[in-house]
RNA sequence: GCCGAUGUGGCGGAAUGGCAGACGCGCUUGACUCAAAAUCAAGUACGAAAGUGUGCGGGUUCAAGUCCCGCCAUCGGCACCA
């Protein structure tokens, strides 16, 4: 036999495939449908990454699999191409974004065409693609026209390095998502759009659907929903009320002063009323200066200035408290005010500490001259709660009491905020609105879509974080749809979130021109079956493409309420060097060249066996040869084959078993130990030194989804007949898989002393009898009692002596 | 700080409460070769042995990597969220 070419087979059956449309979903099949997705990749300028790959190799080994099963599997794939690196390359460069994204999108399709993945490729998509940001427009106007978008003056986190403005979930910890830098805080106009409306939503969503169970939470935590009460203090001074949220309304007896954001709007109302105004504004500016990233992460030590005018009376029981401004206070959470119970919560206890504001125990249990207490415990100096235990009854008491004093009442708060929706960028999809100095903001007409990006020379983001769009006279300058007067158009562009929130959508009919899709292609595709990708997309485009798909099936355009049947995630590759892969580095591995040099089959079944799936772990260039090895023996079979359809005698119980082993590993994204298995299969085989046609068959059909080039070629090789891409999954019987001669191990008080060959059925009696009179047993329990006898079939046996 | 995960040979990692270290890498020895690579064969947790070994300390059990209690370390998420 030969030596495997590799390279030659691989690019002969990849042309195979091609031909053949093997890997083509049928949108009306009379078999059962499966939609595995994949998160489609951004085709940056360095091309594709080794992660790509072990991202993918999952759901192509289960799309190969469910295909021999006999489903119509659309496993599919495109690029969400619109974002800021581009753009940042194109202004670099001076090619333009387009150009780039071209020539990105050509070398990451011949990179996943060179590994053999099945995607359908008549269905890829591009989000800039005029024919489909048309429907990404298309949906924000349907946004706009059902009130979940809005336009506000804010706060927001701006990047003065890309100039931009980010959302929360761009700028976590204080970094731009893209460049890393510090972002700060810059008053802006906004368009949002109002994701908070759909929080509850998405929270109950989760329970219809199978995430990973860390999926599941970090999306409960982002959404951040907590149960509490609004109250409303009263300011002696100028009667007016001030309303705070809290979590422990049950601790209101306990509150000894208040807190308010410097932001707070309190301060602006009564500058004439507060004696120490000018202390307050410098106290207010400081804080402006800070980023975000300052004011939450590096300040340990409280601080904050005692409004000197202002006092506030605690509803509940009448006493006067100091109102005081603290950083440590967000405008953009709950009233932008609290109530400070010093003796139970740790950041009011610090403050409290620091300003000596008296701390009143209002829950047992703690010492609070030491500490705040947190626990739970007997209630105390607190009116109509004393004497109460359980924290739940006292917060239900109280409320009901707040209630009926008209004083507060129950409320929710979210972390999540509504999503700060544009961006003074050129490369996204333009916004389809008109302002219009009459009729105010209007909608773009729905027939007028797509609203085109107009084609530049000078894409740079202007100075004064305007959009470059905003210079295009041509663009800006239109008519207004309602009145057709002079007006102006919108010039910032949408988050690069946009197009992804709904591309699962369009895969399902991606050449639709009259709708996203149609009804019955995604009555007939949805929900998606199974959707894998990383962690680090779980809070951010998981949730808005889960509220996007939500808002659509609310208004009837999507079959379903919920987008995902289940999600896993996939662990990083690592560098050889244990760190994360970065271009800085140096550690970063070129798909290409492990193709180039040990071929694509290699490269996948390397990628899935390096370790768990869904955990990190460091590229090994040995480990890859221990794959290339496996593929060679694999391939030398060939010289060993014998006649027989069916397997023999003594490789029966094997087969099966392995066949088992790989189906549910497969299922169960265990694809290390799917592969194991196939290896100790074939050294068994080589033990034997031959094996029946039979048995090759079974082995290649079931080695085929994670080594598809060579195994095709096999079966070609062998005439088992057509491509094994168009055969059968192979089946295995449970009756079969066990061994008729097993060993056991014997223990003497849990101690191995001896093995044992036996017969598997072998009864317990006979065994207890063979194991006592093996010469290393017998020795140690003689003379003695035995208190227990312990036979565990076709494991142990287990001889308790006294 | 809160929430979650993880901790096993030289390395990546296996083990429905039932023989710890499957499988692979690496390494050692041998075969082939002038030699090397590749390939093939044998071995490979520690210990001379009795034995000892799954981050540490306890516990349950005939039997614990696995279950329970208490720690430690690393990683990830959230973070003055009231």
């Amino acid at each position: 036999m030969e030596r495997y070419n590799f390279s030659e087979t691989e690019k002969k059956w990849q042309a195979y495939w091609n031909e053949h449309d093997s890997f083509k979903a049928e949108n009306n099949s009379k078999k059962p449908k499966f939609y595995a997705l994949v998160e489609f990749p951004y085709p940056s300028g360095h091309g594709m990454h080794v992660g790509h790959i072990k991202a993918y190799s999952g759901l192509e080994v289960v799309s190969r699999k469910r295909r021999l099963e006999g489903y119509n599997v659309l496993f599919p794939i495109g690029f969400d191409a619109y974002g800021l690196p581009t753009e940042n390359t194109a202004i670099k460069t001076g090619v333009h974004p387009r150009q780039v994204t071209d020539e990105n999108i050509k070398k990451f399709t011949s990179q996943l065409k060179r590994v053999g993945f099945s995607f359908d490729w008549s269905r890829v998509i591009d989000t800039t693609d005029e024919d489909y940001y048309k429907w990404t427009q298309w949906i924000f106007l349907k946004m706009f026209e059902h009130g979940l978008v809005f336009r506000d003056k804010t706060l927001v986190n701006y990047c003065p390095s890309c100039k931009v403005v980010l959302s929360n979930e761009d700028s976590q910890g204080g970094k731009c998502d893209i460049c890393h830098s510090d972002v700060v805080q810059k008053t802006k106009e906004v368009w949002y759009l109002r994701i908070t409306e759909y929080a509850d939503k998405l929270l109950e969503g989760l329970d219809s659907v199978n995430y990973l169970p860390n999926v599941r939470l970090q999306q409960e935590n982002w959404i951040g929903r907590s149960e509490g009460a609004f109250v409303n203090f009263t300011v002696k001074e100028t009667n007016e009320k001030l309303r705070i949220y809290t979590t422990r309304p049950d601790t209101l007896y306990g509150v000894t002063f208040m807190v308010i954001a410097p932001e707070h709007p309190m301060i602006e109302a009564h500058r004439a009323e507060i004696a120490n105004i000018a202390e307050l504004d410098a106290y207010k500016e400081e804080c402006a200066k800070k980023s975000e990233f300052e004011r939450t992460q590096l300040v340990k030590d409280k601080t904050g200035v005692r409004i000197d005018g202002l006092t506030a009376i605690n509803p509940v029981n009448g006493k006067e408290i100091p109102i005081y401004i603290s950083d440590y206070v967000m405008m953009g959470y709950g009233t932008g005010a609290i109530m400070a119970v010093p003796a139970h919560d740790g950041r009011d206890y610090d403050f409290a500490k620091k300003f000596g504001i008296d701390i009143i125990e209002v829950i047992k249990g703690g010492d609070i001259s030491k500490e705040a207490y947190t626990g739970d415990g007997e209630m105390v100096n607190s009116g109509v709660l004393d004497g109460m235990t359980n924290k739940k009854d006292s917060i239900a008491k109280m409320i009901e009491f707040l209630k009926e004093k008209g004083i507060g009442e129950k409320g929710v708060q979210y972390k999540m905020k509504d999503w700060a929706f544009n961006r003074q960028r050129y490369w996204g999809e333009p916004i389809p609105i008109v302002h219009c100095p009459v009729c105010g903001d209007v909608p773009v007409p729905y027939d007028e879509l797509p609203l085109k990006l107009p084609p530049v020379q000078d894409y740079k983001p202007g100075e004064d974080g305007e959009s470059p769009l905003a210079r295009i006279a041509d663009f800006v300058n239109c008519k207004c749809p309602k009145c057709g007067g002079d007006a102006k158009r919108e010039t910032d562009t949408m988050p690069q979130w946009a197009g992804s929130s709904w591309y699962f959508l369009r895969y399902c009919d991606p050449a639709n021109n009259t709708a996203i899709a149609s009804q019955e292609s995604m009555k007939y595709w949805l929900p998606v079956d199974w959707y894998n990708g990383g962690m680090e997309h779980v809070t951010r485009h998981m949730i808005y493409s889960r509220f996007w798909h939500r808002f659509l099936y609310d208004i009837g355009e999507v079959p379903t309420p919920e987008p995902y049947a289940k999600r896993t995630a996939q662990g990083l590759i690592l560098g050889s060097d244990g760190y994360k892969m970065s271009k800085s580095r140096g550690n970063v591995v070129d798909p290409n060249d492990v193709v180039d040099e040990y071929g694509a089959d290699v490269l996948r079944l390397y990628v899935l066996f390096m370790g768990d799936y869904e955990q990190a772990a460091p590229w090994n260039e040995s480990s890859v040869k221990g794959c290339k090895r496996f593929i060679d023996r694999i391939w030398a079979l060939q010289d060993i084959v014998t006649d027989g359809d069916s397997y023999s005698e003594d490789l029966t119980p094997i087969m099966h078993r392995t066949i088992k082993k790989v189906s549910e590993d497969i299922e169960n994204m265990r694809f290390n130990t799917a592969i194991a298995a196939m290896m100790t299969l074939l050294n068994k085989i080589e033990e034997k030194g031959s094996i029946t046609r039979g048995e090759y068959r079974d082995l290649i059909t079931i080695l085929n989804p994670f080594a598809p080039h060579i195994t095709e070629e096999i079966w070609q090789r062998m005439g088992f007949g057509g491509a094994l891409s168009d055969s059968k999954w192979a089946v295995y019987d449970e009756a079969l898989c066990a061994d008729k001669t097993v060993e056991i191990a014997v223990q003497v008080n849990g101690k191995i002393k001896a093995k044992l060959n036996i017969p598997a059925d072998a009864e317990q009696d006979e065994v207890l009898k063979l194991a006592k009179a093996d010469s290393a047993v017998a020795g140690l329990i003689e003379g003695k009692s035995i208190v227990k006898e312990i036979y565990v079939k076709g494991r142990l046996v287990n001889i308790v002596a006294k």
